[in-house]
DNA sequence: GGCTAAGCGAGACGGTACGTCTTGTCTTTAG
DNA sequence: CTAAAGACAAGACGTACCGTCTCGCTTAGCC
């Protein structure tokens, strides 16, 4: 009788990584939308069932390829602190705008978001590995700059985190006018202004 | 031998609407990764030939179906002007905040959502012909109130709308925080301090 | 109410004979299998309705066709008798196979016959006016031999028709062997033989 | 990717032979006309690919079917040789046309009639696996005949063998005239006639 | 010589089946 | 005894035609 849960000690590293690669190679080939596993799996050089075994869907392995990804050193994020507040904030909205421009990273991302809105559990778990450790970072440091008498002493930070990426994601999300540097200057600058102490 | 550009005069009307409220059947009934042009079609009784012949993607029907809903009377847009600004922008956040946590339209605003991540040009589509006009007439009450001199006399509208509908989309996407009246009652008091008169 | 039964008085001549002669064009380039009334409708400059209104089937369609090509003059049909039986069968039985050897008409006999095989009552209708005039023709010479004291005085013409045409019949359809001039002289030597008076 | 040329030694006999069986149910219910090969694959509780992948047509999987019925002990085919020529023929040709104007086999047999003047490779590999054995006695039982001394010595079997089955076959397939024993003896003792010893 | 009923071209419609593609499971084969 | 390779059942894809059904537009033939 086949194993119904397979031992992950027994689990092949050459295959786990060459599944990983080879999702990545053709989500940037032929985009999340035509992405097969099939196609992963040829690709890869690897039987169906090998991927069948490890993850429960398409969302699951893409999820996992992008985490592999961006997962590099080990997993901490923290945010400058100069003690400039509004040059720090500036320095990392710009580096999210960056990013989201970047075409290489755009498509993937997207195909990401596409399917957290049809999977919510995969939604979830994303949200915990890899957007918890931004946005708490991002609270932090607001944490920061409050103790230090900079913002209102009544601060939320999850609200406040959301005055400042919100408007970013959103108008790269829906395309509604171009996303540069300039804007995330804006963004930076009101939503600081409206976090002034009373 | 059919014609490669149909007559759009001759097009049944009864069959467009059936299908177009099939689809917002089957898109409620087994959401959107689930959602067949077979199945739209035998609920609706029609020919799928009679789908891919006005309509060129699952994505276009699903579009087309949420517009033919959302479009009731006329299609203008305006946002209640009594003065009191934020007591207006209060309103306006709640309706959406209250419409985004309904789960019989979360369920179809996610699907298009991540339609739109996959399809640009629907993407551009929908952009204009359904969240422009709401996203304008934002802005135009933003300039009325600019003009009364209740906001700042530099406003950018472009930049002001995202200050509010960003936060409150952000979280709905992502799901970081519950989405409740609190939370769009304090991005409208923190954007709105954001765009004080100086 | 559209009349059930078209008025055979205003039809359109024009339309019958441009659809006759698009259904051989469209058999001759196509092969019967592939053969279909919108391809003949298309071709003929005729709307699917005109052809639908006057033939029943697809084979009732093509067998027209055929007949329609095949009844030149007047449709009478009769064997050479120059007193020579032999020589007389010969010339017939040669041109017979000269015509089942002709690859313009072979595709589309084997299609008609194909059709008949599917269709009893199309292969009931063809019999009379096709082959029955020709069988009949051949019964004919055949007797007056008989009279002629050419051949036994028992004859069964139905038989003895049978005996000559069978065998190049055969062999064409099933392609048993070379089907020529050869074949035919050999197959009327040994025929012949077998009705010759005891 | 699917394997372009699929490995033979993995077919699944279970498979195989069901969709022959359902062929030959199908064949027997509805028909050749209206016999698909998504009913086939229903009825045999398979896969339509599974098709697909064995045979390149409907053609194809019916002769299949026919043939797997067909070759029921080992395939090898022998006339009767009792010394007595004519009475053996008439054996021969007696049951030849019983399986003719069995209604059961009648609509089968003419439904890969058909299909064969529609497609020639397999009207050739059909001719060379079914018929070739039959005609091949037929010739021998006629070869030893002549041996004997009973038929003419310049005897070439592959006329003389469509002496006999030409007009039987001829007859059964435009059903000129009633097929019987009758007409069986008859066209045994003609063509015997006309193959007798100078 | 208009009137009107029919045939006509065109082609959209509700359907069926096609042949292909992918999914997720199960089986065979080679290392 | 694992994992590649891939056959399998299932079923959606998008296409091609089927035969029916309106549409306007000729086009007879009767008044």
């Amino acid at each position: 009788m086949p194993s119904p849960t397979p031992d992950p000690a027994r689990r092949s590293d050459r295959a786990r990584s060459s599944i990983l690669s080879a999702t990545r190679e053709r989500l940037a080939e032929v985009g999340y939308a035509k992405l097969t596993i099939e196609g992963i799996a040829s690709r890869a050089g690897v039987g169906k069932q090998t991927i069948y075994r490890w993850w429960p869907s398409k969302g699951a392995v893409v999820f996992d390829a992008i985490l592999d990804a961006s997962l590099g050193p080990d997993g901490s994020t923290t945010l400058p602190d100069t003690g400039e507040l509004e040059a720090d904030l500036r320095t990392v909205m710009r580096g999210i705008v960056g990013e989201l421009a970047d075409p290489a990273t755009d498509r993937m991302q997207r195909a990401v978001l596409a399917e957290l809105q049809l999977d919510p559990p995969l939604a979830t778990e994303l949200l915990e590995r890899l957007l918890r450790p931004q946005t708490d970072a991002f609270a932090d440091r607001l944490c920061r700059a409050r103790d230090a008498g900079q913002v209102r002493d009544d601060l939320d930070p999850s609200v406040a985190v959301e005055l400042f990426l919100g408007p970013v994601f959103h108008r790269w999300l829906l395309r509604t006018a171009p996303l540069d540097e300039a804007f995330a200057d804006r963004v930076v600058e009101h939503a600081l202004a409206g976090l002034a102490p009373r």
